[in-house]
DNA sequence: GCAGTGACTGTACGCATGTACAGTATTATG
DNA sequence: CATAATACTGTACATGCGTACAGTCACTGC
């Protein structure tokens, strides 16, 4: 029988993963390599020697949630079309925080998360086609933009979750229970709107002639 | 005849507002106190005499943008109602970039811009109450948590404003003509909604009973 | 004119950082 | 069992950091 502390992931692993948690509570700027080798139970130099400096550290973080997060929605697009994009990169208590590393580096922008939001977005055009076709979602006259701007307010309150947390009592990278306080009143506003229809197309006259303006 | 060049604010402001552009670009952690210095004309030693430290620095950063965005948002309350919450704050070149600034410490959560955050959906809360009350609005079920929603999706639009410029070519920092390939889209789904009614009563049941399931 | 006050700089100190290096333990390979 | 390779550590070093301090300059009030 084993103990109930031991870790059988690789040092490497540990690293890694003691990493994303590091920096996703307190940023990439912020987090010393001494603080990971810390909370993964090794020395700075193992840090160093598997990984060779901080920056490829990050990017190997980087890497690795993203494969994850892949891995996961690719596992969730099989079980059936979901609302909640993010519904399948809820956190787990016990593994590494993706959904709050990613609010932390969707700031700084490196290509790789970059990448990664490129992908979201392209996927949410695709089952949003789906969706269009079967009546399950309203038709739009941009549907591309429609689904880089939906994508965006989800990340978007990810990366405010602690302002939404405050503001509702809403835990964005907590389990899916804790999220109703922000589902509710986001789906009521997307299901009936905000505006008028006459607003709207006034916003669509006045934001074209701004188009031919400005060319 | 003064030359182009002068510059008629004092050290001190010279100093605040290098430290608001340069937190804005790379974060607080990341900025070094010399290289505001820098940025501003004077030597390191300065900042600390007028600032005590970089902390007591970043706060005086914190409350000067606060106070900027409530004076610019009382004068744009004056001329009448808008659609878009930030409007009165978009940059104007050759001062300090307030939403950048914005963009980047929303994440770090500090007293000060939870209280600005605080500020900003009380005032969405008022405004949009008139506007329900004058039909310029749909009214909703839940106008605070609404109101919220919105705010927070203007503003994690604000922060992750490098990939929506990427996705969609839109800078939401720079001048309101820049903006309409995100207005336009969101401006759609804020009238005609996403999904059908019936969706909406499902999520709303089902939230319903998860949230006397949980407790 | 002169003391006093605040703006401002140069220098320096202590500390934390990222990382290189030499060396030891552990494991794999013949 | 011997050898090679890899995992891993302790130490050390250069660098850059925040900031304290002593001192200079410019201006104000008497």
């Amino acid at each position: 029988m084993r103990t109930v502390t031991a870790d059988d992931r690789t040092a490497r692993a540990r690293i890694r993963d003691a990493a994303i948690a590091r920096f996703a509570a307190d940023g990439v700027a912020a987090t010393s390599v001494r603080s990971i080798a810390e909370n993964a139970g090794v020395s700075p130099a193992l840090v160093i020697h598997h990984f060779g400096t901080k920056e490829a550290l990050r990017a190997a973080c980087d890497r690795h949630v993203a494969a994850v997060i892949r891995e996961r929605k690719l596992a969730a697009a099989e079980a059936g079309p979901q609302l909640d994009p993010l519904a399948a990169l809820r956190e787990h208590p016990d593994e590494p925080p993706l959904l709050r590393y990613l609010a932390r580096t969707l700031v700084d922008g490196t290509a790789e998360v970059a990448a990664l939001v490129d992908e979201l977005v392209a996927d949410a055009v695709e089952y949003m086609a789906v969706g269009v076709e079967s009546g399950m979602l309203k038709p739009s006259d941009h549907p591309r933009e429609r689904a880089a701007v939906l994508t965006v307010w989800s990340l978007g309150a990810l990366v405010l979750h602690e302002h939404l947390d405050r503001l509702l009592g809403t835990d964005l990278t907590g389990p899916a229970s804790g999220t109703f306080r922000y589902a509710l009143p986001a789906t009521e506003l997307l299901t009936y709107g905000l505006l008028p229809e006459e607003i709207y197309m006034r916003v669509r006259d006045a934001l074209g002639a701004l188009t031919e303006a400005g060319s």
